[in-house]
DNA sequence: ACCCACGGCTTGACGCCGTCAAGCGTCGGT
DNA sequence: ACCGACGCTTGACGGCGTCAAGCCGTGGGT
């Protein structure tokens, strides 16, 4: 028997909502009435309504390293894009845990230092791409400013993608990999197509 | 003669304390307090907790199509990386706004075609920027591609910076509009100052 | 076999919130 | 002199997060 399953309803609830309503309209007494218990019963899972988007972010960015990961691992083209596309992918598949996790206000965030440990863990494995790719040589602050590049590039797609305001601009987005391909190509943190192999 | 001080005074108080503290904790009832009137007092200028930031907003993008036309006029060396620097900057003087304007379900944005058109008036500086610096036998997707570039660098790079994150992870940015520079001519949207080669 | 502590849940209460519905004074146009 | 509209107040309602108790089945120590 699982030692808690309201806990993991609560939270599957909490995720499906926010990935349609936004964390804001999230109500503790709504989701443990969904949950057909009474409005304290996740109070005690999680200690405050911050403990679930705590418990939300903490899920959220160990999902995320892993994504990473295996977009990096699973690449046949550039890892670049591949990581690019990893990170949107990420953001518009999981946008409930996507929506939380970079509002920090919503989880205290900047206190707490476990969550911080597990969001480290996903930055990390930009950061060793970028190592990987610049050669031991590189001085640190190439290092920072491809890896803020990387991640500013990706982190603003995903943004605007999930929110909307690109599509409403810009049109529709027939093929989001291609779009994300076209613009790593364009911003020349990623070789072109025509001139990789194949 | 104002024709209604309160309106203004309620929205500078709104968006201070959204600088500051968020849009989620903001208090129809406590701006009232703190403007010394009855907590009914503001629901006569705004119908709605909404109508407060769908003002914000407004009131946002028409200071951010300002900001970047003056970014863009007043630039000195590359226009593109004059644009970037003006979005960022933009989101980091006026984070009260900013932090409203990408939020559109806070004042139900997609619905309002009024504020859709106010929106539309900063995406079209960028757009224009794009067309003058592509020219005239430019593809229609070769716009898309590179405002999207653009516009998903500078965006990614404003919300990492307001939120804390960047910093957080790449050390203290101690010169922003140098690290906005540097990631431009990185990420081959602006040609480098000194001439080191991409 | 008993006890009891404890974990998971319920019930009840509090104050703050957004919002609806009236009421009230002031002031300009007639 | 009147009247209606406007800007604001007062009062009430339900929903919210949270604090404080109470309730009850289960399981280990005796």
């Amino acid at each position: 028997m699982s030692p808690s399953t309201l806990r993991e309803t609560v939270l599957r609830a909490a995720v499906d909502h926010i990935a349609e309503h936004g964390p804001d309209s999230l109500s503790f007494r709504q989701v443990a009435a969904a949950a057909g218990v009474s409005h304290q019963a996740p109070y005690h899972h999680f200690t405050d309504r911050r403990g679930i988007f705590r418990a939300i972010t903490a899920e959220g960015f160990a999902l995320f390293t892993d994504a990473l990961r295996a977009a990096e691992a699973e690449a046949t083209g550039d890892p670049t894009v591949a990581l690019l596309e990893g990170y949107v992918d990420f953001a518009l598949a999981h946008r409930g845990h996507f929506r939380v996790m970079f509002r920090p206000e919503l989880s205290n965030m900047p206190e707490d230092l476990e969550l911080q440990e597990i969001a480290d863990a996903s930055f990390e494995v930009l950061l060793e791409h970028v190592h990987a790719l610049l050669g031991e040589q590189a001085s640190v602050d190439e290092i920072r400013v491809r890896a803020t590049a990387m991640w500013a590039l990706a982190h603003g797609l995903a943004t605007l993608l999930i929110d909307g305001p690109l599509e409403a601009k810009i049109g529709p987005v027939a093929d989001r990999r291609a779009l994300v391909r076209a613009v790593a190509e364009q911003s020349g943190l990623a070789t072109p197509r025509s001139r990789t192999k194949r």
